[in-house]
DNA sequence: TTTTTTTTGGAACATTCATTCTATAATTAT
DNA sequence: ATAATTATAGAATGAATGTTCCAAAAAAAA
């Protein structure tokens, strides 16, 4: 009946996941997607809808990434060590000029508009509790402080990665991101 | 010889200031800045530039009054108590909906725009001198133990600010800011 | 009052924006 | 091979963008 698609989704979702997420949402245009989609204007809009549906789809995309990847540092050690490693490793493994698009939307689109601030609010919580189990079990194991709060620590964690984005843009200094990080991880230890 | 304006272009450059405020660089039209500031656009044009010079104006405008109230808490009490007035004042008196306008800038322009990007950091960087200063008394006096790094703690406490008004775009939850500040306060105090 | 200068209002401008349309090419299933 | 269906390419659309221009109004200084 039909002809295929010659190219695949996924793929090119993840081009345009990329485009939004250096540039952000608005000062990325249609052009700059078609361009760097490869991907022709009726394509784009026959697959993945408008340039606000297209960009739902990109952050889903990204936050399921994430999710696994923080997930995945579950089961290699201890459960503090594997909380360390989630905080570390957000920044640590960026692009050069990339800051992580949950927060980026978050500032840029999430006051503004229900369904994205629905979407990153979703995968934040997602994210809390993945943190939350793993300082119960480190709570449990004597790896933290008794007086400590899981729920509370995992919500600052979790937000704590912006302050060390907002720093990682201002001024991409590694050493300085390594010493708030030591402040943010010690500060839940003892 | 000639004729004067007939408006006050400080006055006029706030309700620009709270327009980029609530809506961002990007989203916020000339012609939202038209009739937010209730100007002519050639008036805009004349007066202030084009619209990137507009924004920076703004920004300097923001920079200068934030920098302004921080300053006050200084002399009111102890410096550990100034520099939680600090802290606890940065989201308590916010209106609903606006996220402070670094932030959201360093997000959505600093790392595609230099001018902008030196502008935010320059405004940083005079924030964490002041609070610098006030941890080194604190120090001095007791107040915060021995070991701590008043420059460390001082580039830690600006970034918390991030953390903050994430939450508070993404939650909108009193109570959960408060967690939060009160230990990234503790995390200073011992 | 007259002259001079600048603000003012609003139209006009060129560009870019997101989106849609049309015609053609391609490919699968019959 | 033929028919049916969909992807594709690129032009076309209309609205919105930031910016400039021009004539008229205003007011300060002569």
């Amino acid at each position: 009946m039909a002809r295929n698609k010659a190219f695949d989704p996924e793929e090119r979702l993840e081009k345009a996941r990329d485009l939004f997420w250096q540039k952000g949402y608005n000062a990325t245009s249609m052009q700059d997607l078609v361009d760097g989609m490869q991907l022709n204007r009726a394509s784009i809009y026959d697959t993945y809808g408008d340039k606000h549906a297209l960009f739902q789809q990109c952050l889903s995309n990204y936050a399921k990434q994430a999710l696994k990847d923080y997930k995945q540092c579950c089961q290699v050690c201890s459960p503090i060590a594997a909380v360390e490693h989630i905080v570390r490793k957000a920044i640590a493994n960026r692009k050069e000029g990339q800051t992580c698009l949950m927060v980026k939307t978050s500032f840029e689109l999430a006051s503004m508009d229900q369904e994205i601030k629905d979407l990153v609010k979703n995968q934040a919580l997602d994210l809390i509790y993945v943190l939350q189990e793993l300082l119960e079990k480190a709570k449990q194991a004597g790896e933290i402080p008794a007086d400590k709060d899981p729920g509370v620590m995992a919500r600052f964690l979790y937000s704590s990665f912006s302050s060390l984005w907002m720093m990682d843009v201002l001024f991409n200094d590694k050493q300085l991101i390594d010493q708030l990080t030591d402040h943010i991880l010690r500060s839940i230890r003892q």
